[in-house]
DNA sequence: CTTAATCCTACCAATGCGGTAGGAGAAACC
DNA sequence: GGTTTCTCCTACCGCATTGGTAGGATTAAG
């Protein structure tokens, strides 16, 4: 069971905009550039961030991309869902309506695979997990890893960029 | 996020078993047609089962397989780690070592990125809904549903519970 | 010795994922 | 006004994985 990348990006990348106390607008470049990501697969991210208003844009030259909310706000559920646009332990969990219908494709119609308590299960565990998260935690954490690695030793810390 | 068809197959393969009261083996064959599943990819999942210990087989004629152990015994934080081979929120925290090492890409070399809390939280919360949840209680759940479906047609007496 | 079952391994089509390319609009700055 | 620097949009593509198939070898019952 595994997130994509978008997942792990888009969540990267608000962290990056979480770290800037102001409202100036931060260019995707810069993000990208920090964080060591493909820019042109960063902008098709950050506009699924856009689409579910976690996120400003401002066009044109000095512009860019801000918090449309205080971290402590923001939490990770609302973030993944729009990431990945569900969060599903299994592929007939996928709610194609608004409500949580399990639509599982090997059983007689309207029914629920023996299968069904166990992934109510998972899934309201990650969804916990995921709620309970918010950017400012995550803002706070990395903040603490660059103060443990500026504290070791500064020239040995390999420049492994694996970015091809 | 999503598992794959490997634990939904596998489980309710387990399920089929657990079911069955005595100890005499079942062949594959009668599960796959109960469950409409196609018989090959069957086998080559209750072999990571056997692989794990949770199930035995019997060869030959009149051979088939049944559980290693009682229903209640049987966790499902061990079934989907026999079958998935992990149970991993995001594709670097794949343990290759016996230790839950986190290796990123992304990232200097023994440094965690800056969502290495996030995916942890969600590990651990699919860890603990799979570990809490037993085959016994699936068995449970499968045969209420049979008597449900026998009784009134329409299974949607179940209590869903949303995303609380 | 036929039959019914587990085992084993190679193969294959489809899908989705991660990434690239190439532009078209919008605002700041000279 | 033109250039630069951004956001935006859409199409494309290689590749790995998934789900499934094929074909056979082995084992045991009758």
């Amino acid at each position: 069971m595994i997130f994509t990348t978008k997942a792990e990006y888009g969540v990267r990348l608000l962290v990056e905009l979480g770290r800037q106390a102001n409202d100036a607008p931060v260019a995707l470049k810069t993000i990208a550039e920090n964080e060591g990501l493909p820019l042109a697969y960063l902008e098709r991210i950050v506009a699924l961030l856009k689409r579910a208003d976690l996120v400003e844009s401002t066009r044109g030259a000095h512009g860019g991309y801000r918090l449309a909310r205080e971290p402590e706000k923001v939490t990770m559920d609302e973030v993944v869902l729009a990431l990945e646009g569900s969060v599903a332990p299994m592929s007939c969990f996928v709610d194609e309506s608004d409500d949580t219908r399990v639509l599982c494709s090997h059983v007689d119609d309207g029914e629920a695979c023996a299968t069904k308590l166990l992934w109510l299960r998972v899934q309201g565990g990650v969804i916990e997990a995921l709620r309970r998260t918010t950017l400012a935690e995550l803002v706070a954490f990395s903040a603490k890893q660059d103060v443990a690695q500026s504290d070791q030793t500064l020239g040995s810390a390999l420049p492994l960029q694996s970015t091809a």
